[in-house]
DNA sequence: GTGAAAGCGCTAACAA
DNA sequence: TTGTTAGCGCTTTCAC
């Protein structure tokens, strides 16, 4: 059955008593007019043929292939795409591809031998573009961008800005302002003592989000008090260890913004065991709003990252990129939303 | 500096003084033998040409694309990555495909539209085979395996046995199995009254589930009790839900099997909030092991579904099935594991 | 062990 | 408006 040979378009053309061209016009809508007599006939005998164009021959004769890579950097090899931030990326970047009937080539860098293969897949001329969503730190970022940027092929980035340097599209948020909204939410509402759980001092966005935390609080007056920021990783434990050294001081903080949801998470589980009401006795904001912010029994107060847009833009930009040669490299930030549910 | 002209095997040819077709026998190790020294040629030509080969012309002269599509349904076009089981599934066959030189093409089927796209895929040669990933009840189902069955393209299905109507290979695992021995535990633990929350009834995994359960409490020769089975959708909300009705029972159970994790989510949230010690009061147990399970203050007991390595099955199968075209078709059940933390 | 040449299936320039 | 044809870059058969 798989025998079968699969029609080309030569078999159409005969079928349909036309030339090859023709069948070409018919099913391109272009370059060349065709009279409605043989669009019909080309279109039926598609239809009885059940043809269907070849991706590869048309890729070659074309020079291009509606394909846009996605390189990602892989933190943890076991659970790459469990990250609701590669993975919400992802969702927009790939929904909105598929929108103008392109595909979407995923492909993970990390490890010496992928960085080969992300050499190979930059020359070979199997993606149109790339759509980079590496972390913020790890030294293969830069080597990656060299490779990209020497290969020519359009790129955009996304959540890293300044790749200016090379010359690349950007898709970015601005951490800073939004964490200076939160606070000033929280000081807005009354607060006085507000703490901050930052994340991973190895990654840029826990300092802008500090950053935008103290900056609140001077300009509400406030006293910055080294004693109300702790944390240092992005998980839980962090923030629930964190939080028990808050509520030990002498003088407990009544809010405390968290610079994830993960730490909030750990936040919350502490002042519940501790007995301490939400938002009543201490108000929680997070950062990011994964899924599980607002299925919690007590929904995240929280800063909605959207993930999903971030890609979509990207989309955009690369797509624009691909078809102008000569567009300009341009740097769009989203902005980010506070989104008010029940813990602050 | 993108109008620069990429060389080709012809260029690498004229530089090495060899013919274009040695090239290629070097390339690709054969199907011909080179000399020592016609082979050092022409792979210093590759170097300083910074030759590499175009993907589109090999894919149209081999017939092969080295590329496996993955067809998932979209639940929630908004987040379809986000939810950890496509998630899992994606990360294992992407970095099968990866170590082996291949790429992966996601699509999501969903919409009418993306049906027609869907058949285009499979039709193009853009792929030399096919992952599925579908939700196990909606009606488009039997649409898409009509097509991809009759499309001809090698196929391997993910958790969704008993596609063997359309003589398709599978890879899935055994919920009535797994519900079976975590409820057994419970009960190995001394456990008498055990309540079950029930996932979506319009899901199959939710039948299966309830049915090990039940079985083993018959195995045990414990009654199964009607008012001790609640839920009925995947939500946390319906965990917390059941719970609160559960401790209002006159004789509340010691022990809860929750369909999934999101439920045990909201099953231990009320628990808290009841001020009732887990697992001393009552224990609870999950299922399906999301990233979230290890995270928690109290990490949860589940049974983990190796979503990851589900996708690995499928890719070797399916690479299988492209390599082999007499292959016959088989279903393959990975065993699925408790994993003991601090909820029972 | 190597070269010449055909041809994968398509698009588009050129000619009519 | 249509037909003819070259050629995208590669692999591989055939001839040497």
């Amino acid at each position: 059955m798989r025998a079968k040979k699969r029609a080309t378009h030569r078999d159409v053309a005969k079928l349909a008593g036309v030339s090859p061209a023709v069948v070409s016009y018919v099913i391109n809508n272009g370059p060349r007019a065709t009279s409605v007599e043989a669009r019909r006939r080309v279109l039926e005998a598609i239809e009885t043929l059940s043809y269907h164009p070849s991706a590869s021959a048309r890729n070659l004769r074309t020079q291009t292939t509606r394909t846009i890579g996605f390189i990602y950097y892989d933190y943890h090899p076991q659970s790459t795409f469990v990250s609701p931030y590669i993975a919400g990326v992802l969702t927009g970047l790939s929904s909105a591809l598929q929108e103008v009937r392109h595909y979407m080539l995923p492909y993970s860098v990390g490890t010496g031998e992928n960085l080969e293969g992300l050499n190979e897949l930059l020359h070979s001329g199997r993606v149109d573009g790339v759509v980079l969503r590496l972390a913020q730190d790890p030294p293969i970022t830069d080597e990656v961008l060299e490779m990209i940027s020497s290969a020519g092929t359009p790129c955009v980035i996304i959540e890293r800005p300044g790749a200016t340097r090379f010359g690349l599209s950007a898709v970015t948020y601005d951490d800073e302002g939004a964490a200076f909204m939160a606070t000033t939410y929280l000081i807005e509402q009354g607060h006085r003592r507000i703490a901050h759980i930052r994340g991973d001092p190895g990654q840029l966005s826990s300092w802008g989000r500090l950053a935008g935390y103290t900056r609140a609080l001077l300009d509400a007056g406030l006293p910055f008090d080294e004693s109300l920021v702790r944390g240092g990783t992005w998980l839980p434990s962090a923030g629930a260890e964190g939080m028990r050294h808050l509520l030990d001081l002498r003088e407990p903080p009544t809010a405390v913004f968290a610079a994830n949801d993960q730490l909030a998470l750990g936040v919350i589980e502490v002042l519940r065991d501790r007995g301490r009401r939400i938002p009543h006795d201490v108000a929680v904001i997070g950062f990011d709003d994964i899924p599980l912010a607002q299925e919690l029994l007590l929904p995240l107060t929280t800063v909605r990252i959207p993930f999903a847009e971030l890609g979509r833009r990207a989309a955009t930009l690369v797509l624009r990129a691909v078809q102008d040669d000569s567009s300009e490299c341009i740097t769009e930030t989203v902005p980010l939303e506070l989104i008010r549910r029940l813990t602050a």
